[in-house]
DNA sequence: CAATATTTTGCAATAATTTGCAAGAAAAAT
DNA sequence: ATTTTTCTTGCAAATTATTGCAAAATATTG
Protein backbone atom coordinates (compact mmCIF):
# COMPACT_ATOMS: atom_id res chain seq x y z
CA UNK A 1 0.00 0.00 0.00
CA UNK A 2 1.56 2.90 -0.90
CA UNK A 3 1.27 6.54 -0.48
CA UNK A 4 -0.15 7.34 -4.08
CA UNK A 5 -2.77 4.18 -3.53
CA UNK A 6 -3.94 5.87 -0.54
CA UNK A 7 -4.71 9.18 -2.68
CA UNK A 8 -7.05 7.20 -5.28
CA UNK A 9 -8.70 5.88 -2.83
CA UNK A 10 -9.40 8.96 -1.13
CA UNK A 11 -9.93 11.02 -4.03
CA UNK A 12 -12.44 8.48 -5.47
CA UNK A 13 -14.19 7.94 -2.28
CA UNK A 14 -13.96 11.75 -2.40
CA UNK A 15 -15.75 12.15 -5.57
CA UNK A 16 -18.85 9.69 -4.84
CA UNK A 17 -19.41 10.77 -1.12
CA UNK A 18 -18.56 14.10 -1.55
CA UNK A 19 -16.79 14.26 2.18
CA UNK A 20 -13.83 11.86 3.71
CA UNK A 21 -13.55 11.33 7.39
CA UNK A 22 -9.79 10.64 8.77
CA UNK A 23 -11.59 8.26 11.02
CA UNK A 24 -12.94 5.91 8.44
CA UNK A 25 -10.13 6.44 5.96
CA UNK A 26 -7.96 5.22 9.02
CA UNK A 27 -9.60 2.12 8.87
CA UNK A 28 -10.60 1.26 5.27
CA UNK A 29 -6.33 1.95 4.42
CA UNK A 30 -5.69 0.08 7.59
CA UNK A 31 -2.70 3.15 8.77
CA UNK A 32 -3.08 5.48 11.36
CA UNK A 33 -5.33 8.52 11.42
CA UNK A 34 -2.62 10.57 11.20
CA UNK A 35 -1.43 9.29 8.42
CA UNK A 36 -4.29 9.69 6.59
CA UNK A 37 -4.38 13.35 8.12
CA UNK A 38 -1.26 13.76 6.15
CA UNK A 39 -2.58 12.44 3.11
CA UNK A 40 -5.15 14.66 3.04
CA UNK A 41 -2.94 17.90 3.81
CA UNK A 42 -0.83 17.06 1.11
CA UNK A 43 -4.07 16.94 -1.44
CA UNK A 44 -5.21 20.21 0.17
CA UNK A 45 -2.35 21.86 -0.85
CA UNK A 46 -2.85 20.60 -4.33
CA UNK A 47 -5.62 22.05 -4.65
CA UNK A 48 -7.12 18.32 -5.21
CA UNK A 49 -9.80 18.94 -1.62
CA UNK A 50 -10.51 21.48 0.61
CA UNK A 51 -8.85 20.16 4.38
CA UNK A 52 -11.25 20.72 7.13
CA UNK A 53 -11.55 19.29 10.42
CA UNK A 54 -12.04 16.02 10.74
CA UNK A 55 -11.31 14.91 6.89
CA UNK A 56 -11.98 16.52 3.65
CA UNK A 57 -14.24 17.78 0.94
CA UNK A 58 -14.78 18.31 -2.83
CA UNK A 59 -13.83 21.92 -3.36
CA UNK A 60 -17.10 22.79 -4.98
CA UNK A 61 -19.00 22.29 -1.87
CA UNK A 62 -17.06 23.94 0.37
CA UNK A 63 -19.39 27.18 0.46
CA UNK A 64 -16.68 28.91 1.91
CA UNK A 65 -14.44 29.05 -1.14
CA UNK A 66 -15.41 28.46 -4.76
CA UNK A 67 -19.48 28.13 -4.30
CA UNK A 68 -20.64 29.26 -8.19
CA UNK A 69 -18.09 26.81 -9.71
CA UNK A 70 -19.64 23.88 -11.94
CA UNK A 71 -17.34 21.22 -12.45
CA UNK A 72 -16.21 19.16 -9.64
CA UNK A 73 -12.67 20.02 -9.26
CA UNK A 74 -11.36 23.50 -9.78
CA UNK A 75 -8.90 24.27 -12.88
CA UNK A 76 -7.24 27.09 -14.56
CA UNK A 77 -6.73 30.01 -12.35
CA UNK A 78 -9.18 28.75 -9.94
CA UNK A 79 -7.06 25.55 -9.00
CA UNK A 80 -3.64 28.10 -9.04
CA UNK A 81 -5.62 30.56 -6.31
CA UNK A 82 -6.67 27.48 -4.35
CA UNK A 83 -3.31 26.23 -3.53
CA UNK A 84 -2.44 30.15 -3.25
CA UNK A 85 -4.74 30.67 -0.29
CA UNK A 86 -2.73 28.89 2.72
CA UNK A 87 0.08 30.97 1.95
CA UNK A 88 -2.17 34.18 1.90
CA UNK A 89 -3.63 33.44 4.83
CA UNK A 90 -0.33 33.09 6.88
CA UNK A 91 1.00 36.45 5.89
CA UNK A 92 0.22 40.21 7.01
CA UNK A 93 1.67 41.98 4.71
CA UNK A 94 1.60 40.76 0.36
CA UNK A 95 3.11 42.45 -2.40
CA UNK A 96 0.82 41.59 -5.60
CA UNK A 97 1.01 42.94 -9.51
CA UNK A 98 -0.74 42.39 -12.50
CA UNK A 99 -2.33 39.83 -14.16
CA UNK A 100 -5.42 38.18 -14.40
CA UNK A 101 -4.50 35.32 -12.44
CA UNK A 102 -3.50 37.58 -9.24
CA UNK A 103 -6.91 38.99 -9.94
CA UNK A 104 -8.37 35.45 -9.32
CA UNK A 105 -6.65 34.60 -5.88
CA UNK A 106 -7.49 37.92 -4.40
CA UNK A 107 -11.12 36.96 -5.61
CA UNK A 108 -10.76 34.15 -3.84
CA UNK A 109 -9.64 35.46 -0.52
CA UNK A 110 -12.17 35.13 2.48
CA UNK A 111 -14.11 37.69 3.64
CA UNK A 112 -12.88 38.49 6.78
CA UNK A 113 -9.40 37.86 5.78
CA UNK A 114 -6.87 40.36 7.48
CA UNK A 115 -3.94 41.52 5.25
CA UNK A 116 -2.59 44.58 4.12
CA UNK A 117 -1.95 44.36 0.12
CA UNK A 118 0.94 46.53 -1.86
CA UNK A 119 0.37 46.80 -5.45
CA UNK A 120 0.39 48.25 -8.14
CA UNK A 121 -2.70 46.62 -9.93
CA UNK A 122 -5.08 49.07 -10.32
CA UNK A 123 -8.36 46.42 -11.17
CA UNK A 124 -7.62 44.95 -7.58
CA UNK A 125 -9.22 47.57 -5.28
CA UNK A 126 -12.44 46.43 -7.15
CA UNK A 127 -11.95 43.15 -6.57
CA UNK A 128 -11.42 43.33 -3.08
CA UNK A 129 -14.19 45.99 -2.25
CA UNK A 130 -16.49 43.93 0.25
CA UNK A 131 -13.14 42.59 1.87
CA UNK A 132 -13.26 45.07 4.93
CA UNK A 133 -10.06 43.90 6.39
CA UNK A 134 -7.99 43.99 3.72
CA UNK A 135 -5.76 47.37 3.36
CA UNK A 136 -4.72 48.31 0.12
CA UNK A 137 -1.90 50.05 -0.62
CA UNK A 138 -2.06 51.62 -4.41
CA UNK A 139 1.44 52.15 -6.03
CA UNK A 140 1.09 55.53 -7.88
CA UNK A 141 2.85 55.52 -11.54
CA UNK A 142 2.09 56.01 -14.95
CA UNK A 143 -0.93 53.75 -15.79
CA UNK A 144 -0.92 51.30 -18.52
CA UNK A 145 -4.04 50.36 -20.23
CA UNK A 146 -2.97 46.62 -20.91
CA UNK A 147 -2.31 45.53 -17.51
CA UNK A 148 -4.33 47.87 -15.54
CA UNK A 149 -1.41 48.21 -13.64
CA UNK A 150 1.04 51.44 -12.57
CA UNK A 151 4.83 51.14 -13.88
CA UNK A 152 7.79 53.16 -13.98
CA UNK A 153 10.51 54.89 -11.48
CA UNK A 154 7.44 56.17 -9.17
CA UNK A 155 5.44 52.95 -8.60
CA UNK A 156 9.37 51.19 -8.32
CA UNK A 157 10.31 53.93 -5.72
CA UNK A 158 7.38 53.72 -3.42
CA UNK A 159 7.76 49.67 -3.89
CA UNK A 160 11.13 49.86 -2.38
CA UNK A 161 9.07 51.97 0.82
CA UNK A 162 7.88 48.70 2.15
CA UNK A 163 8.69 45.06 2.87
CA UNK A 164 6.32 42.30 2.70
CA UNK A 165 5.87 38.77 3.84
CA UNK A 166 5.17 37.80 0.53
CA UNK A 167 5.33 38.67 -3.12
CA UNK A 168 2.53 37.07 -5.18
CA UNK A 169 4.10 37.36 -8.67
CA UNK A 170 2.07 37.18 -11.26
CA UNK A 171 2.12 37.32 -15.41
CA UNK A 172 5.63 36.17 -16.09
CA UNK A 173 7.28 33.49 -18.44
CA UNK A 174 9.47 31.04 -16.18
CA UNK A 175 12.08 29.06 -17.72
CA UNK A 176 14.64 26.28 -15.72
CA UNK A 177 17.01 27.75 -17.30
CA UNK A 178 16.82 31.65 -18.00
CA UNK A 179 14.53 32.06 -15.12
CA UNK A 180 11.75 35.21 -14.93
CA UNK A 181 11.15 36.81 -17.48
CA UNK A 182 8.58 39.99 -18.23
CA UNK A 183 6.86 40.89 -22.11
CA UNK A 184 7.68 44.63 -21.06
CA UNK A 185 10.71 46.28 -19.34
CA UNK A 186 8.56 48.56 -16.76
CA UNK A 187 6.67 45.56 -15.85
CA UNK A 188 9.87 43.80 -15.12
CA UNK A 189 11.69 46.75 -13.29
CA UNK A 190 8.49 46.80 -11.02
CA UNK A 191 8.71 42.92 -10.34
CA UNK A 192 12.65 43.64 -9.39
CA UNK A 193 11.49 46.20 -6.86
CA UNK A 194 9.03 43.79 -4.92
CA UNK A 195 11.05 41.05 -5.24
CA UNK A 196 13.66 42.86 -3.32
CA UNK A 197 11.70 43.68 -0.87
CA UNK A 198 10.12 40.89 0.38
CA UNK A 199 11.35 37.54 2.20
CA UNK A 200 9.25 34.94 0.53
CA UNK A 201 8.13 35.11 -3.15
CA UNK A 202 5.73 32.74 -5.00
CA UNK A 203 5.57 32.73 -8.88
CA UNK A 204 1.82 31.99 -10.19
CA UNK A 205 2.26 30.52 -13.77
CA UNK A 206 -0.50 29.41 -15.96
CA UNK A 207 0.69 26.37 -17.90
CA UNK A 208 1.35 28.15 -20.75
CA UNK A 209 3.94 30.64 -19.79
CA UNK A 210 6.05 27.62 -18.21
CA UNK A 211 8.87 27.30 -20.35
CA UNK A 212 8.20 30.67 -21.76
CA UNK A 213 11.24 33.13 -22.37
CA UNK A 214 9.90 36.96 -22.43
CA UNK A 215 12.25 39.93 -23.26
CA UNK A 216 12.75 41.12 -20.16
CA UNK A 217 14.95 39.50 -17.59
CA UNK A 218 13.65 39.86 -14.21
CA UNK A 219 15.47 37.58 -12.06
CA UNK A 220 17.20 33.55 -12.03
CA UNK A 221 14.90 31.20 -11.02
CA UNK A 222 16.73 30.97 -7.18
CA UNK A 223 14.98 34.17 -6.41
CA UNK A 224 11.73 32.12 -6.66
CA UNK A 225 10.96 30.32 -3.46
CA UNK A 226 7.74 28.60 -4.74
CA UNK A 227 6.30 28.32 -8.50
CA UNK A 228 2.31 27.84 -8.09
CA UNK A 229 0.96 26.44 -11.44
CA UNK A 230 -2.77 25.39 -12.54
CA UNK A 231 -1.03 21.43 -13.41
CA UNK A 232 -0.65 19.04 -11.23
CA UNK A 233 2.20 19.64 -8.69
CA UNK A 234 4.16 15.80 -9.47
CA UNK A 235 3.54 17.02 -13.17
CA UNK A 236 6.58 16.30 -15.59
CA UNK A 237 6.62 19.66 -16.80
CA UNK A 238 7.51 21.00 -13.49
CA UNK A 239 10.59 18.59 -13.51
CA UNK A 240 13.11 20.67 -14.02
CA UNK A 241 12.18 23.50 -11.55
CA UNK A 242 11.55 20.54 -9.01
CA UNK A 243 15.20 19.56 -9.85
CA UNK A 244 16.09 23.17 -9.43
CA UNK A 245 15.34 22.92 -6.16
CA UNK A 246 11.70 24.94 -6.04
CA UNK A 247 8.65 24.17 -4.12
CA UNK A 248 6.15 23.19 -6.57
CA UNK A 249 2.16 23.55 -5.98
CA UNK B 1 -21.05 15.75 11.61
CA UNK B 2 -18.93 18.76 10.73
CA UNK B 3 -19.33 22.35 10.44
CA UNK B 4 -18.94 22.05 6.81
CA UNK B 5 -22.23 19.51 6.57
CA UNK B 6 -24.13 21.42 8.68
CA UNK B 7 -23.40 24.70 6.29
CA UNK B 8 -24.28 22.87 2.86
CA UNK B 9 -27.86 22.03 4.99
CA UNK B 10 -28.14 25.88 6.04
CA UNK B 11 -27.18 26.80 2.64
CA UNK B 12 -29.82 24.08 0.88
CA UNK B 13 -32.61 24.72 3.19
CA UNK B 14 -31.63 28.57 2.64
CA UNK B 15 -32.07 28.58 -1.06
CA UNK B 16 -35.15 26.43 -1.03
CA UNK B 17 -37.24 28.39 2.07
CA UNK B 18 -35.68 31.74 1.42
CA UNK B 19 -35.35 31.92 4.69
CA UNK B 20 -33.78 29.88 8.17
CA UNK B 21 -34.38 29.79 11.54
CA UNK B 22 -32.15 28.69 14.34
CA UNK B 23 -34.42 27.06 16.31
CA UNK B 24 -35.23 24.51 13.74
CA UNK B 25 -31.83 24.00 12.67
CA UNK B 26 -30.46 23.36 15.72
CA UNK B 27 -32.87 20.63 15.97
CA UNK B 28 -32.60 19.23 12.07
CA UNK B 29 -28.96 19.25 12.85
CA UNK B 30 -29.25 18.06 16.57
CA UNK B 31 -26.43 20.37 17.95
CA UNK B 32 -27.40 24.02 20.00
CA UNK B 33 -28.91 26.81 19.19
CA UNK B 34 -25.41 28.69 19.43
CA UNK B 35 -23.77 26.70 16.90
CA UNK B 36 -26.14 27.33 14.37
CA UNK B 37 -26.00 31.02 15.29
CA UNK B 38 -22.02 31.24 15.16
CA UNK B 39 -22.25 28.80 12.04
CA UNK B 40 -24.78 31.55 10.46
CA UNK B 41 -22.97 34.04 11.45
CA UNK B 42 -19.84 32.88 9.43
CA UNK B 43 -22.01 31.97 6.43
CA UNK B 44 -23.22 35.72 7.26
CA UNK B 45 -19.61 37.59 6.73
CA UNK B 46 -19.13 35.40 4.06
CA UNK B 47 -21.87 36.93 1.71
CA UNK B 48 -23.85 33.87 1.29
CA UNK B 49 -26.59 34.85 3.51
CA UNK B 50 -27.52 37.88 5.13
CA UNK B 51 -28.18 37.61 9.46
CA UNK B 52 -31.56 38.54 10.76
CA UNK B 53 -33.02 38.12 13.74
CA UNK B 54 -33.77 34.39 14.55
CA UNK B 55 -31.92 33.62 11.67
CA UNK B 56 -30.83 34.25 7.75
CA UNK B 57 -32.47 35.20 5.28
CA UNK B 58 -31.24 34.72 1.07
CA UNK B 59 -28.79 37.52 0.13
CA UNK B 60 -30.63 40.71 -1.38
CA UNK B 61 -29.46 41.90 -5.01
CA UNK B 62 -26.27 43.25 -4.81
CA UNK B 63 -26.51 46.61 -2.99
CA UNK B 64 -25.91 49.68 -5.41
CA UNK B 65 -22.73 49.27 -6.86
CA UNK B 66 -20.96 52.49 -7.20
CA UNK B 67 -21.01 52.78 -10.95
CA UNK B 68 -24.91 52.33 -10.72
CA UNK B 69 -25.13 54.82 -8.27
CA UNK B 70 -22.90 57.11 -10.45
CA UNK B 71 -25.52 56.29 -13.38
CA UNK B 72 -28.68 56.91 -11.15
CA UNK B 73 -28.74 60.65 -10.88
CA UNK B 74 -27.04 61.41 -14.18
CA UNK B 75 -28.66 64.13 -15.39
CA UNK B 76 -27.50 67.05 -13.21
CA UNK B 77 -23.57 65.52 -13.72
CA UNK B 78 -23.90 65.06 -17.02
CA UNK B 79 -24.42 68.83 -17.81
CA UNK B 80 -22.12 69.60 -15.47
CA UNK B 81 -19.87 67.72 -17.22
CA UNK B 82 -20.83 69.06 -20.46
CA UNK B 83 -20.03 72.68 -18.91
CA UNK B 84 -16.70 71.65 -18.11
CA UNK B 85 -15.40 70.27 -21.27
CA UNK B 86 -14.53 73.46 -23.01
CA UNK B 87 -11.92 73.97 -19.86
CA UNK B 88 -10.64 70.50 -20.14
CA UNK B 89 -9.49 70.81 -23.65
CA UNK B 90 -7.87 73.87 -23.25
CA UNK B 91 -5.61 72.09 -20.30
CA UNK B 92 -2.74 70.12 -21.04
CA UNK B 93 -2.65 68.59 -17.39
CA UNK B 94 -5.38 67.91 -15.22
CA UNK B 95 -5.72 67.03 -11.60
CA UNK B 96 -8.52 64.94 -10.74
CA UNK B 97 -9.89 63.58 -7.45
CA UNK B 98 -12.91 61.86 -6.23
CA UNK B 99 -16.47 61.90 -6.64
CA UNK B 100 -18.79 60.55 -9.30
CA UNK B 101 -19.34 63.93 -10.47
CA UNK B 102 -15.52 63.65 -11.51
CA UNK B 103 -15.98 60.02 -13.34
CA UNK B 104 -19.10 61.90 -15.05
CA UNK B 105 -16.74 64.42 -16.43
CA UNK B 106 -14.16 61.80 -17.62
CA UNK B 107 -16.66 59.58 -19.08
CA UNK B 108 -17.68 62.44 -20.90
CA UNK B 109 -14.19 63.71 -22.26
CA UNK B 110 -13.65 62.82 -26.38
CA UNK B 111 -12.41 59.34 -27.37
CA UNK B 112 -9.25 61.04 -29.40
CA UNK B 113 -8.55 63.74 -26.67
CA UNK B 114 -5.06 64.12 -25.88
CA UNK B 115 -4.58 65.06 -22.01
CA UNK B 116 -2.33 63.96 -18.91
CA UNK B 117 -4.29 63.16 -15.97
CA UNK B 118 -2.90 62.49 -12.29
CA UNK B 119 -5.30 61.31 -10.15
CA UNK B 120 -6.00 59.29 -6.75
CA UNK B 121 -9.40 58.29 -8.36
CA UNK B 122 -9.17 54.40 -8.70
CA UNK B 123 -12.06 54.27 -10.56
CA UNK B 124 -10.71 57.06 -13.32
CA UNK B 125 -8.50 54.71 -15.19
CA UNK B 126 -12.08 52.34 -16.34
CA UNK B 127 -13.60 55.31 -17.22
CA UNK B 128 -11.15 56.21 -19.63
CA UNK B 129 -9.91 52.46 -20.68
CA UNK B 130 -10.63 53.75 -24.29
CA UNK B 131 -9.35 57.30 -24.29
CA UNK B 132 -5.21 56.07 -25.79
CA UNK B 133 -4.28 59.66 -25.81
CA UNK B 134 -4.76 60.46 -22.38
CA UNK B 135 -2.17 59.56 -19.94
CA UNK B 136 -3.13 58.58 -16.82
CA UNK B 137 -0.99 59.21 -13.60
CA UNK B 138 -1.90 57.38 -10.25
CA UNK B 139 -0.96 59.03 -6.95
CA UNK B 140 -0.46 55.31 -4.57
CA UNK B 141 -1.34 55.70 -0.78
CA UNK B 142 -3.86 53.95 0.99
CA UNK B 143 -7.05 52.53 -0.96
CA UNK B 144 -10.50 54.28 0.87
CA UNK B 145 -13.35 51.65 -0.56
CA UNK B 146 -15.98 54.25 -0.16
CA UNK B 147 -14.06 56.97 -2.11
CA UNK B 148 -12.52 54.78 -4.87
CA UNK B 149 -9.72 57.35 -4.10
CA UNK B 150 -6.43 56.96 -2.08
CA UNK B 151 -5.01 59.18 0.64
CA UNK B 152 -2.58 59.75 2.73
CA UNK B 153 0.45 61.04 2.96
CA UNK B 154 1.98 58.89 0.64
CA UNK B 155 -0.62 60.64 -2.09
CA UNK B 156 -0.11 64.21 -0.98
CA UNK B 157 3.66 63.86 -1.82
CA UNK B 158 3.23 62.22 -5.08
CA UNK B 159 0.68 65.10 -6.32
CA UNK B 160 4.12 67.55 -5.05
CA UNK B 161 5.41 66.38 -7.39
CA UNK B 162 3.52 67.44 -10.61
CA UNK B 163 2.10 71.01 -11.56
CA UNK B 164 -1.38 71.09 -13.32
CA UNK B 165 -2.85 73.36 -15.90
CA UNK B 166 -6.23 73.11 -14.02
CA UNK B 167 -7.58 71.04 -10.92
CA UNK B 168 -10.92 69.96 -11.06
CA UNK B 169 -12.16 69.29 -7.58
CA UNK B 170 -15.20 67.42 -6.62
CA UNK B 171 -17.14 66.02 -3.60
CA UNK B 172 -16.32 69.10 -1.84
CA UNK B 173 -19.29 71.18 0.27
CA UNK B 174 -19.20 74.69 -0.46
CA UNK B 175 -20.33 77.78 1.27
CA UNK B 176 -19.98 81.19 0.61
CA UNK B 177 -18.69 82.15 3.51
CA UNK B 178 -16.57 78.85 4.88
CA UNK B 179 -15.46 78.14 1.86
CA UNK B 180 -14.88 74.44 0.87
CA UNK B 181 -14.82 71.57 2.95
CA UNK B 182 -14.72 68.30 2.87
CA UNK B 183 -16.31 64.86 4.67
CA UNK B 184 -12.84 63.91 5.60
CA UNK B 185 -9.46 64.45 6.49
CA UNK B 186 -7.50 62.48 4.57
CA UNK B 187 -9.63 63.53 1.46
CA UNK B 188 -9.21 67.63 2.46
CA UNK B 189 -5.65 66.90 2.83
CA UNK B 190 -4.81 65.57 -0.80
CA UNK B 191 -7.28 68.57 -2.08
CA UNK B 192 -5.18 71.41 -0.46
CA UNK B 193 -1.75 69.49 -2.22
CA UNK B 194 -4.17 69.24 -5.45
CA UNK B 195 -4.33 72.92 -5.00
CA UNK B 196 -1.41 74.19 -4.08
CA UNK B 197 0.02 72.83 -7.41
CA UNK B 198 -2.48 73.75 -9.78
CA UNK B 199 -2.75 76.87 -12.06
CA UNK B 200 -6.51 76.90 -12.24
CA UNK B 201 -8.97 75.39 -9.64
CA UNK B 202 -12.44 74.54 -10.98
CA UNK B 203 -15.19 73.15 -8.44
CA UNK B 204 -17.65 71.04 -9.55
CA UNK B 205 -20.31 70.72 -7.09
CA UNK B 206 -23.79 68.98 -7.53
CA UNK B 207 -26.59 71.33 -5.68
CA UNK B 208 -27.04 69.41 -2.93
CA UNK B 209 -23.60 70.48 -2.23
CA UNK B 210 -23.67 74.48 -2.28
CA UNK B 211 -24.02 75.95 0.76
CA UNK B 212 -23.30 72.41 2.79
CA UNK B 213 -20.28 72.69 5.44
CA UNK B 214 -18.27 69.80 6.24
CA UNK B 215 -16.24 69.14 8.52
CA UNK B 216 -12.65 69.84 7.37
CA UNK B 217 -11.91 73.31 5.54
CA UNK B 218 -10.00 72.93 2.49
CA UNK B 219 -9.82 76.63 1.38
CA UNK B 220 -11.01 79.87 1.70
CA UNK B 221 -13.32 80.49 -1.49
CA UNK B 222 -11.42 82.77 -3.24
CA UNK B 223 -8.38 79.49 -3.53
CA UNK B 224 -11.33 78.60 -6.38
CA UNK B 225 -11.20 80.57 -9.88
CA UNK B 226 -14.62 78.64 -10.75
CA UNK B 227 -17.40 77.02 -9.96
CA UNK B 228 -19.10 74.29 -11.83
CA UNK B 229 -22.95 73.34 -10.89
CA UNK B 230 -25.76 71.56 -12.35
CA UNK B 231 -27.88 74.76 -11.44
CA UNK B 232 -28.69 77.41 -14.94
CA UNK B 233 -25.74 79.74 -14.02
CA UNK B 234 -27.96 82.62 -13.18
CA UNK B 235 -29.48 80.65 -10.26
CA UNK B 236 -30.58 82.86 -7.35
CA UNK B 237 -28.89 80.12 -5.51
CA UNK B 238 -25.49 80.82 -6.98
CA UNK B 239 -25.99 84.84 -5.91
CA UNK B 240 -23.48 84.52 -3.22
CA UNK B 241 -20.68 83.42 -5.14
CA UNK B 242 -21.02 85.62 -8.05
CA UNK B 243 -20.77 88.52 -5.02
CA UNK B 244 -17.62 87.01 -3.54
CA UNK B 245 -15.98 87.48 -7.61
CA UNK B 246 -16.04 83.39 -8.21
CA UNK B 247 -16.80 82.53 -11.71
CA UNK B 248 -20.08 80.43 -12.14
CA UNK B 249 -20.74 78.26 -14.84
C1' DC C 1 25.00 -6.71 -0.79
C1' DA C 2 26.01 -3.92 3.03
C1' DA C 3 26.12 0.64 4.73
C1' DT C 4 24.10 4.91 4.86
C1' DA C 5 20.71 8.46 3.80
C1' DT C 6 15.95 9.64 3.25
C1' DT C 7 11.24 9.19 3.85
C1' DT C 8 7.31 7.50 6.13
C1' DT C 9 4.81 6.24 10.04
C1' DG C 10 2.78 6.05 14.70
C1' DC C 11 2.97 7.92 19.21
C1' DA C 12 2.81 11.36 22.79
C1' DA C 13 2.74 15.98 24.40
C1' DT C 14 1.02 20.38 23.48
C1' DA C 15 -1.89 23.63 21.07
C1' DA C 16 -6.02 25.14 18.93
C1' DT C 17 -10.81 24.86 17.87
C1' DT C 18 -15.46 23.79 18.72
C1' DT C 19 -19.30 23.49 21.53
C1' DG C 20 -22.91 24.16 25.02
C1' DC C 21 -23.97 26.74 28.96
C1' DA C 22 -24.96 30.78 31.68
C1' DA C 23 -25.20 35.66 32.75
C1' DG C 24 -25.89 40.13 31.25
C1' DA C 25 -27.33 43.33 27.30
C1' DA C 26 -30.33 44.64 23.75
C1' DA C 27 -34.48 44.46 21.20
C1' DA C 28 -39.27 43.48 20.61
C1' DA C 29 -43.76 42.77 22.71
C1' DT C 30 -47.13 43.69 26.07
C1' DA D 1 -42.70 50.68 32.14
C1' DT D 2 -42.36 45.86 32.38
C1' DT D 3 -42.06 41.40 30.61
C1' DT D 4 -40.50 38.30 27.22
C1' DT D 5 -37.66 37.00 23.72
C1' DT D 6 -33.48 37.06 21.38
C1' DC D 7 -28.38 38.36 21.17
C1' DT D 8 -23.85 38.70 22.68
C1' DT D 9 -19.97 37.47 25.48
C1' DG D 10 -17.01 34.84 28.36
C1' DC D 11 -15.89 30.46 29.96
C1' DA D 12 -14.69 25.57 30.63
C1' DA D 13 -14.97 20.88 28.87
C1' DA D 14 -14.51 18.05 25.01
C1' DT D 15 -12.91 17.25 20.68
C1' DT D 16 -9.64 17.69 17.06
C1' DA D 17 -4.96 19.47 15.15
C1' DT D 18 -0.21 20.17 15.19
C1' DT D 19 4.46 19.29 16.34
C1' DG D 20 8.60 16.89 17.64
C1' DC D 21 10.57 12.59 17.95
C1' DA D 22 12.08 7.86 17.39
C1' DA D 23 11.34 3.49 15.08
C1' DA D 24 10.42 1.32 10.83
C1' DA D 25 10.39 1.15 6.00
C1' DT D 26 12.30 2.43 1.78
C1' DA D 27 15.72 4.28 -1.32
C1' DT D 28 20.46 5.34 -2.58
C1' DT D 29 25.26 4.64 -2.97
C1' DG D 30 29.75 2.55 -3.18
Amino acid sequence: MTKEDRFEHILTKLSVNQRVHFEELAVELNVSEDTIRRDIDILGKNGLLVKVRRGGIIPAINPLSFQERASLFPEGKERIAFKVQPHLSEAKTVFMDGGTTILAIAAAIPINAELRIITNNMALPAVLHEHEQVEIISLGGNYNRNTRTTTGAQTCLEACKYVADLYLMGACGIDHALGVTAQVAEDGEVKRAFLASSRKTIAVVTQEKIGRIDFFKVANLDAIDTIVTDLPSDDFRLNAYRFAGREIL
